[in-house]
DNA sequence: GTGAAAGCGCTAACAA
DNA sequence: TTGTTAGCGCTTTCAC
């Protein structure tokens, strides 16, 4: 038995065989649990693992078939909703054999794209995406050979699977409880470019579309305003303080969603300004009594756990797309009030 | 020419040379931008990919060499410090060629280790780990064949890089701060299962080390009161919710990092109770007006920066070892305030 | 400047 | 039940 191991500094498959005394098939099939192994040859051959510290390698089981891995594309881990998606998902991992890696999408238009080939060249065995902004042919392309779970995702494939929230009535929820408050100058701030335009069948874009309908409904269609600040705490308090610094400064503002929400807080409050505010989701510090804010529920969590075992039930056959529509919840906290006289 | 692309679903290598009328081998060089190939051939090459839309295998290339992938392990995407960390260590990617894998870890305390292993059997080119608990002696044993960055690791090894702040400074100013407020009853907010001890080279070891020298030198050993609590905002808010309703309720509370202290700062506000409160980090949250939290920041951003860039110093041949320490600095805010009389 | 061929570590079909 | 063997897609000498 010549150690190998030492020599090239990681054990392979086939230094364990030598220190078992069996053949590389052998180990191969302890290593998997296959069919077909006498008890004694197992024994023999974990202790030989064991001992030798031998562990698998994924590139080269790559080459062969699958890398027991699943990836997941997130766009903004400054946003803890998307990290509550996050946690989910890994939970309803636990226990499967499977192993999570997640790419990070820088921001940019193209950047969530990148992170799923990325995923991709690394043959992972499924891939959950969040959001990214990949048109529908090119996904199906992927999907074809790879299964797909799109997280945020409002149209319906045959080949991938989605999860989405009801982002039209949660909108709706919000925007009639900010109207019945009494508020007629409200502002919409959005994620987006300054003059880009929001794609339609995404969350963002149903919750602008939301808020325009709602307006009209109520006879505010003069008092429409769209505001855009790119993703980011950070860029939805600029964005505020210009808004309040404004000459037509609105009574309510409705955020994208709850990070855009606390940005706008953050830009209120500094200036002791009676403004509401509401956001989407219900991101953990929504709830704190210093910050209070009013906000379309989303059971990121749950979302997330849903995402990942849908893509465990196409790894186990499923072929039939599936596409699973979530109910948001409104939570009215401190953050919205009616307007000052 | 076989288009055995469509015939297996993926392009090889081997089909755009067929497509290009070269050998693979040409076709390798032109990717790898080696010496020694025509422009013509490069030309036709390009084209060929191009229009095969051909992607190389990571797991084909791991088989030969490298991945020109880094991961990174995280211990808890809840805590927006590591965020931040995530932020800069990502930014010091751009433009390197090298794509960025994150593995999670579990919460529990073998979780990190498994995720950098997970990352090792991927064949990383590098690894920057998030304090995982792992033993020195099997750090040094990977850190041989991959190298590796401990972040928040106070110890000084030969063989991988370390980037940690200050923390006895941190905690030192912090516990002077309240001291100098007046406060006698500290009690320290800590990681760590109830009754479990903190592994004392690490960040939250020092903290409290720190804390039980300053209560000494005040002479408060005798209100020297340490509670634990698990990682998030969540237990740390039951944690506290128990020292407020306990009989010798504290003035102050020094938690061992934002993310505890906005939990305590919960319970604190729910009460509306008169406690101080002080963290660790500086994360986004703590300077918006309704938290206001006096804090130890920590450059999280430059910090995981960094850490990147030793790892590319390493890639490129830095052989010996670099440990490096980045200074916090005292952020009072408006969560700390003399002791009620 | 270009191509042929060996081999990385593993799995799975087949033979024994 | 166990072992032999042919590749998976790529890089890298080494001939030409």
């Amino acid at each position: 038995m010549s150690d190998a191991s030492t020599a090239r500094g990681h054990a392979t498959i086939q230094d364990v065989a030598d220190a078992a005394g069996v053949s590389r098939a052998a180990v191969s099939k302890v290593l998997r649990n296959a069919y077909g192994v006498s008890p004694t040859m197992r024994q023999r051959v974990n202790a030989a693992i064991e001992s030798l510290d031998y562990r698998p390698r994924v590139a080269a089981r790559a080459m062969r078939g699958s890398t027991y891995t699943i990836g997941i594309e997130i766009p903004d881990f400054g946003n803890s909703f998307f990290t509550r998606v996050l946690f989910g998902a890994q939970s309803a991992l636990t226990g499967t054999g499977y192993q999570l890696m997640i790419a990070p999408a820088d921001p940019g238009p193209q950047e969530g794209a990148r992170a799923l080939e990325a995923l991709l060249d690394r043959q992972v065995d499924g891939v959950v995406a969040v959001s990214p902004i990949v048109d529908q042919s090119s996904l199906e392309r992927i999907a074809r050979r790879t299964p797909v779970v799109m997280f945020g995702r409002h149209d319906e494939s045959d080949f991938y699977d989605t999860v989405a929230a009801d982002d039209e009535r949660g909108a709706g929820e919000l925007m009639r409880h900010l109207l019945e408050l009494g508020h007629t100058r409200i502002t919409h701030l959005s994620i987006g470019e300054l003059g880009g335009s929001v794609e339609r069948r995404t969350p963002h874009g149903i919750r602008l579309e939301m808020y325009r309908k709602e307006m009209a409904r109520a006879g505010l269609v003069t008092h429409e305003r769209v505001v855009r600040a790119a993703e980011g705490e950070e860029a939805a308090y600029l964005a505020t303080v210009e808004e309040l610094d404004g000459r037509e400064r609105p009574t309510a503002i409705l955020a994208g969603h709850d990070a855009h929400a606390i940005g706008a807080l953050r830009a209120i409050m500094e200036r002791e300004s009676d403004v509401s505010v509401a956001g989407f989701d219900d991101i953990p510090i929504a709830s704190h009594p210093g910050i209070s804010l009013t906000t379309s529920r989303q059971p990121g969590e749950e979302m997330g756990a849903r995402a990942m075992d849908m893509l465990l039930e196409r790894l186990k056959g499923r072929t039939e797309a599936a596409h699973e529509i979530f109910e948001p919840s409104l939570v009215v906290r401190g953050s919205t009030k009616p307007p000052p006289p």
